[in-house]
DNA sequence: CGTTAACTTGATAGCATTCAACTAGCGTGG
DNA sequence: CCACGCTAGTTGAATGCTATCAAGTTAACG
């Protein structure tokens, strides 16, 4: 059986997440993804919207947000292939937050009508997705306290460790670097911090040797520096396999 | 059938995220539920703790929390009857956060070994505790917001509608108060503010005529003021049943 | 190349923290 | 019954982290 092409980046997720069967791989694989190219900035699914399927990113970035009356925006986290970032409004009819693409992405729409079914005939597959929402919800609870306890400084240190772990994950990452066309101005939404702040922060960040992040490229320069100016701890990520403790740097 | 009366609490906060048949509830009610007092104060569960079994809420208020390094802490949220705040930990192996009692609290312990198979054997139920653990979620996502982008006056003004919203949908507000055995440092530590600087913000919210929190007690003097003050909508509340505009303050 | 978005840097302002002292409430025990 | 001690709450003054404002500079892209 030729495996669906579009399946492989949800497969690896999953994989982070829990152990699959064969025939549990086979049946994703099974699942009519109709895939779509999205470019760079554009809305996937807006605040108030009621969706009637869920998007699956295959490849590129997105991140959730939420904006306030006087403008202010909030980006909520960051999503990567393999994500089902909407997965909720499998439950929640109505969208509390947006979603949109941070570079140009290809994205896989799944009916819930279509989902929906399919959970409940594979009821361990649904448990994987639901145990995938409650990562996603510890990665919240983390954010609340990176928000609100943490100074500038290991703030964006904590979410880029956070960020390369899981791209690591899910073997999007190189050794000590990876891909992530994010601007200032969106790292600073998912701060709660300002633009300028978070230049002069990454410009410090830089000038201690931790990091390099240019040109859409973040380079991890002193993973254990990195790693204790943020006081990041993977645990809350619940991952399968945890990240080595050190070898990231190896080559 | 005498329904089991520890079950009271846990199908009233059911009953705000989905409907249920008799069937379910009563499938509910037979659960064992073993409920023990704890004092105020007491952790129910710590981080890095391997739960085997899950906390119903029974009576009193319980949070949320991380420790920092420094000893900072965050609280991540409150909770009344009728929640689970540790259900993540059926399908988390480890606790990402500790849990915690604000006064005393009356609380029952379901052992997972019970719960796996009772939520295989009612999908139903299955998927409103999984909807309940997304809209526990949807509150992380908007404490985000509220510590990102918030100013200390929404902020604090913010927390206040939630906590008066949830518990109305519980019925344990009366039409403009509630009991919540809250000190100042405790909001502190929700908000990520200092707590000398939540009691100068109370004291700007109660100048304003919006509440009054004194003695573990909180009154709602002028709810659209409050709601405006927060930037407050109850949407990311997912309730089946919306709190009415403004009747709130009738008697 | 020209145009625009993203990034950088300096100066100033402000909200919230910290430090410090003091007051009020409340339970305990002499 | 009041003294004591502790926790929670209150208020003032000074510091500081981060935002805002304002000008640049660099990079991206057609």
């Amino acid at each position: 059986m030729i495996a669906n092409a579009h399946a492989g980046p949800l497969l690896r997720k999953l994989e982070t997440i829990v152990t699959l069967t064969q025939g549990e791989r086979d049946a994703i694989a099974g699942l009519p993804f109709m895939a779509r190219e999205i470019k760079a900035g554009q809305d996937l699914v807006r605040e108030h919207d009621r969706p009637s399927q869920c998007c699956l990113i295959l490849e590129g970035h997105t991140f959730r947000y939420k904006l306030l009356a006087d403008g202010k925006r909030q980006i909520l986290s960051f999503h990567i292939a393999g994500d089902i970032p909407d997965l909720q409004s499998l439950h929640l009819r109505i969208m509390d937050h947006g979603l949109a693409t941070l570079g140009a992405a290809r994205v896989a729409f799944i009916p819930h009508e279509i989902l929906r079914p399919f959970l409940h005939a594979h009821p361990r597959i649904s448990d994987a997705f639901w145990r995938d929402t409650l990562i996603d919800a510890a990665i919240f609870r983390e954010w609340v306290v990176n928000v609100g306890r943490r100074s500038a400084y290991s703030r964006l240190a904590h979410l880029l460790c956070e960020n390369f772990v899981r791209m690591r994950a899910v073997g999007l990452a190189g050794p000590g670097s990876f891909e992530w066309p994010v601007t200032q101005e969106q790292l600073a939404d998912a701060t709660g911090l300002s633009a300028v702040h978070v230049n002069r922060t990454l410009t410090e960040l830089r000038d201690h040797g931790l990091i390099d992040l240019a040109r859409h490229k973040m380079v991890v320069k002193d993973w254990q520096g990195l790693q204790d100016a943020a006081g990041f701890e993977h645990t809350y990520l619940h991952l399968q396999t945890p990240p080595e403790e050190n070898g990231t740097m190896a080559s």
